[in-house]
DNA sequence: ACAAAAGTGTTGAACGTACACCCATGC
DNA sequence: GCATGGGTGTACGTTCAACACTTTTGT
C-alpha cells in the first residue's frame, strides 16, 4: 500500500450518461459489469481519476476505454456522495454527460470484453450503484439546457433536415411542436446555414439540408442575443 | 499514517461561496486564511470533507464551523480539479453556494480566530487558490436561477415589500426593472401573500409587506405552472 | 408644505399558438 | 396515380415594454 495519508479519503470517480439519438429515440450507452458488485448488471461507463489529469479528462478518458469514443460534448452534471451508494467502499463520482453522433461512432466493446449497448432512454434496465437517479438527472439537465443552448445538434449529423431538427426537440423533450411555428421560430434565429443541397435516396420529396453555424451563433451571442427552442 | 490504500487519491474538500443581501449591494462572504498557503489572504469557507458525511452535510458542518451560520439555503456548484489549484498536493473541490438572510445570522469569526467578513461581490479582494474563479460561476448561477426558480426569498427577510423585492432582483441581474411592470408580473404569479400589514418606522409613506407563499408555489408548480422573473 | 417613496393603467409592438393545404419525388 | 413527407401564411390572443402622475406619511 503505497499512498497513505493522514486522514482518511474517500475514492473519487467519474462516470458517465452518454446520449446518442437514433430515428425514434433518445439512447443512452451502458456497459455491463463483470465484477461485484453488482456484476452482470448494467451501469454507466466510468472509472478513478488519475492524479495527472482532471476530471474533465478522467471523463474523456474513460470514454475513450471503455466505448471508444472520442471528441464528443461533453459536461460536468452533479457530483454524488452518499455514504453507502458504493457497498465496498466510500466512493464519491463526478457525473458527467455526454452527446454524441450516433452514425459517427460504432461502439466498441471495452478492451477487456465488457459489453456496451445502447438503450432507450425511457426504457432502461435495472442499474447498478445509483446510477439511474445519475441518469435521471442527466435527463433533466438535458431537456432543461436544450432550450436555451444549442447543444441539441451534438446529437445530430452535420447536416440535417429541419424535420430531423424538428424530431430531436420532440424526442428529447417529449412533446409534440408544431411544424410551421418550429420553422419560423429556428429560421428566425439565423443561426442555421442552408446547404442548398437536399437529402439523397429517400422514398418521396428530399428535404432541404442545414448545417448548425456555431461561428455566426457566437457572434450573435457575443452582441448580446439569447437562443431560446 | 493510518490510512493506505493502493493508489493514489487527491484530497476532497468543499468550499461555499455565501451571499447576502444588504440595502445596496449582493455580499459575499470571506475568511482570513491565517496558515500558509496564501496566509492572510481572503479566501472561501470550506474543509476536508469526512468519511461519515455526503458532500452536503459537509458543507452544511464548515459553514457552521466557521461562520456560524446553520439552515441556510444550499446548492451543489461545481467541481473543479486543475492540477494546480492548491500548491501543495492534489486537491479536489466541490462548490457549494448558499443564501442567507443578512439580518438573521451574526456572522462570527471562526472559533480559531479567523476573520470572517463580507465584502460586494463587485468589488472582492485578491482571493486564495482559484476561489475568483469558482465567486464567478457562483454569480453566473445564482443570476441564472433567479430568473426561473424562487430562490431570491432566501435573500430577505420573510416579510418583506414589492421595493424590496425588486431591488434584489435589480441588484442581482445588474439591471433596472420598471416598477409597475414588476408589481404586475410578480403578483399575477399569485405566490405572494399580502400580510395586510405594513413597514415601520419609515420616514415616508410605509408599503406593504408580503411573505412568499411556499405552499401555493409548490402546489402551482404540480400542476404545471412555471415560475420565470 | 415639503420630501420621500408607495402605488396605480393604458397602449402599441412583439411574440406565441393554432391551424390546412399544395408540392415534389419515388415507386 | 398514389403514397410520403416537404414546405408554406394568416389571424388571434397573450405577453412585454414604455411611460407619469397621484397618494400617503413623517418631519
Amino acid at each position: 500500500m503505497p499512498f497513505a495519508y493522514d486522514y482518511a479519503r474517500p475514492a473519487l470517480t467519474v462516470d458517465c450518461v452518454v446520449f446518442g439519438l437514433d430515428e425514434a429515440d433518445l439512447k443512452v450507452l451502458l456497459i455491463q459489469r463483470d465484477l461485484e458488485p453488482f456484476a452482470g448488471r448494467w451501469a454507466l461507463p466510468g472509472g478513478f481519476i488519475h492524479m495527472d489529469e482532471t476530471l474533465d479528462q478522467a471523463a474523456r478518458r474513460e470514454l475513450q476505454e471503455e466505448t471508444g469514443l472520442a471528441k464528443v460534448f461533453l459536461e460536468q452534471l452533479y457530483t454524488v456522495s452518499d455514504i453507502g451508494r458504493d457497498p465496498r467502499e466510500r466512493v464519491v463520482t463526478v457525473a458527467y454527460y455526454a452527446l454524441v453522433r450516433l452514425g459517427d461512432h460504432h461502439v466498441q466493446a471495452a478492451t477487456d470484453a465488457r459489453n456496451a449497448a445502447w438503450f432507450s432512454a425511457d426504457d432502461l434496465p435495472r442499474l447498478a450503484f445509483d446510477h439511474d437517479v445519475i441518469v435521471s438527472m442527466a435527463l433533466q439537465r438535458l431537456q432543461g439546457k436544450l432550450r436555451y443552448q444549442p447543444i441539441g445538434f451534438e446529437l445530430l449529423p452535420p447536416k440535417f433536415s429541419l424535420t430531423r431538427l424538428q424530431q430531436m426537440y420532440e424526442i428529447i423533450l417529449e412533446r409534440p411542436l408544431d411544424k410551421r411555428n418550429f420553422r419560423k421560430k429556428v429560421l428566425s434565429l439565423d443561426i442555421l446555414e442552408d446547404l442548398e443541397e437536399v437529402e439523397q435516396d429517400v422514398a418521396h420529396r428530399a428535404a432541404r439540408l442545414y448545417r448548425f453555424d456555431e461561428r455566426k451563433y457566437r457572434q450573435k451571442i457575443n452582441d448580446g442575443f439569447n437562443f431560446e427552442l
